[in-house]
DNA sequence: CCGCTGATTATGTATAGACATACGACGTCC
DNA sequence: GGACGTCGTATGTCTATACATAATCAGCGG
């Protein structure tokens, strides 16, 4: 009862510039990284971090599980945390949005719609969107264009079963992507990347010569396991790459 | 002493078939991937989350720093906790290993060396190393064969100066991403992916007739700011696709 | 020698209480 | 009225403790 506390409980808490679990981890992902760690390796275990920084378990837990979390470490009861291997087959890819990322290159951009249907899904359709009873569909192949030349074409179909207001949406100012993303939640999507060489219609939407290559990026947008739209953007090799970036103990910054 | 401990001081610690905080924030995930608490929505103070689950602040804490760290939430003191817009722009790339990549599907492999130099670093490789003062480097040419099809083509260049065993290995057996993968610890890489005609090296080595697209991934792969290795792997566009998936609550599994 | 059982142990989850810090709101003073 | 300081509050971090759980290992009986 009323135990008089001579003044912090920690002795910790507050005297670090920034915060201990920080310090900690950044202490054994630089083991880690550097290599004195190797893959495999089994990293002390809680109560021995506990005693060499002088800090609770609460502490280090709350470091080892967000190594965990981020898939720097794996864990097992009773036996201990180990240093993983890197997965090289994944990184995080930076898909941006077109019209954003013309505007970070302070280009100019405009927008055009070339065509707009409304119809009842064909069966290509509906095996781009995953689906077996028929239904309708919007399709949309608009251009988008950046410095006056064309940047992309983009050829979308969008399921007005899930989502029945963009049949009132004329997209004639606003491209269907920007529209969708501040319309429709969304809680997945799976992106498919292939070079080819590009068709007739593409060569006469981008203005391209005869063999040309193309960076084509397929996207899926699911919202609770159904597809809301499909996406082809078609891009002239030398206008448009993509970039990945992959830190193994990835945090968001 | 021998404080008799009633039972449990908690009361929920063991209750639930799952992790309290795990249900918490599938919970709250629901709330947020079904739209209901669109983006921009200022949900609950962590002490009302703590009324209506009626549990310790830590644990909500947990779930709402996991949120946080996860991308799907923003926090800011004394102002509260909002639900964050999902970025399309980054997903998680699978750029799998080629050889992994060709044995699930189950087809044969085979790997060769096309060409081995080591030589001073060229004002070019030095730029593709992204370094100053000359060095040497390994020059390596190879081919990826599936099902007795020429499957890729990688261009490789070494840094001897931050790998130096990599000059006694003859690459004639492994291939030299998987001997520098199980070697040399890394900690950043960085791809680029664009599309190309193929050039008449390439044609040759993936026996493609004339105007053929191509997808091109350059990778290169960092240790402590120095640059390892810089690789350009050539796939025909018909035998190879990238495919990247995103969920906004992104947990490893 | 095999298989079961119980002890041991490292991690997993949860609590209550404390103090730190950033930042908005509001009131004061010139 | 605008600059400035105080206060309240939500989040951020940390501690000490408790109990749960899984897996290993030693010991024991068959």
């Amino acid at each position: 009862m009323a135990t008089p506390r001579a003044s912090k409980p920690n002795g910790k808490a507050q005297a670090a510039p920034q915060a201990l679990y920080q310090r900690i981890r950044a202490d054994l992902e630089e083991k880690i990284l550097s290599g004195r760690w190797p893959p495999g390796y089994r990293i002390p275990f809680e109560h021995e971090l506990v005693e060499s920084y002088n800090c609770s378990r609460m502490t280090v837990n709350k470091v080892l599980s967000g190594l965990a979390a981020a898939g720097v470490i794996e864990r097992k009861r009773r036996v201990g945390s180990f240093v993983a291997k890197p997965l090289v087959q994944s990184a995080v890819l930076h898909i941006p949005d077109i019209q954003a990322e013309i505007a970070k290159r302070g280009e100019a951009y405009a927008y055009e719609l070339l065509s707009r249907k409304r119809r009842k899904a064909t069966k290509d359709d509906l095996e781009r969107l995953g689906i077996d009873k028929s239904c309708d569909v919007l399709v949309l192949s608009c251009r988008h264009i950046a410095k006056g030349r064309p940047f992309a074409l983009e050829e979308r179909l969008i399921n007005l079963d899930v989502v029945p207001p963009a049949s009132d949406i004329d997209f004639t100012r606003v491209p269907p992507g920007t529209w969708l993303l501040g319309h429709v939640p969304w809680n997945e999507a799976e992106h498919r990347i292939t070079a080819s060489l590009a068709d007739d219609n593409a060569l006469k939407a981008l203005t391209l010569k005869k063999p040309a290559a193309c960076l084509v990026v397929e996207r899926r947008t699911w919202r609770k396991n159904k597809i809301i739209t499909s996406v082809r953007v078609t891009y002239p090799n030398d206008l448009y790459q993509l970039t990945a970036r992959f830190t193994p103990t990835g945090l968001r910054s």
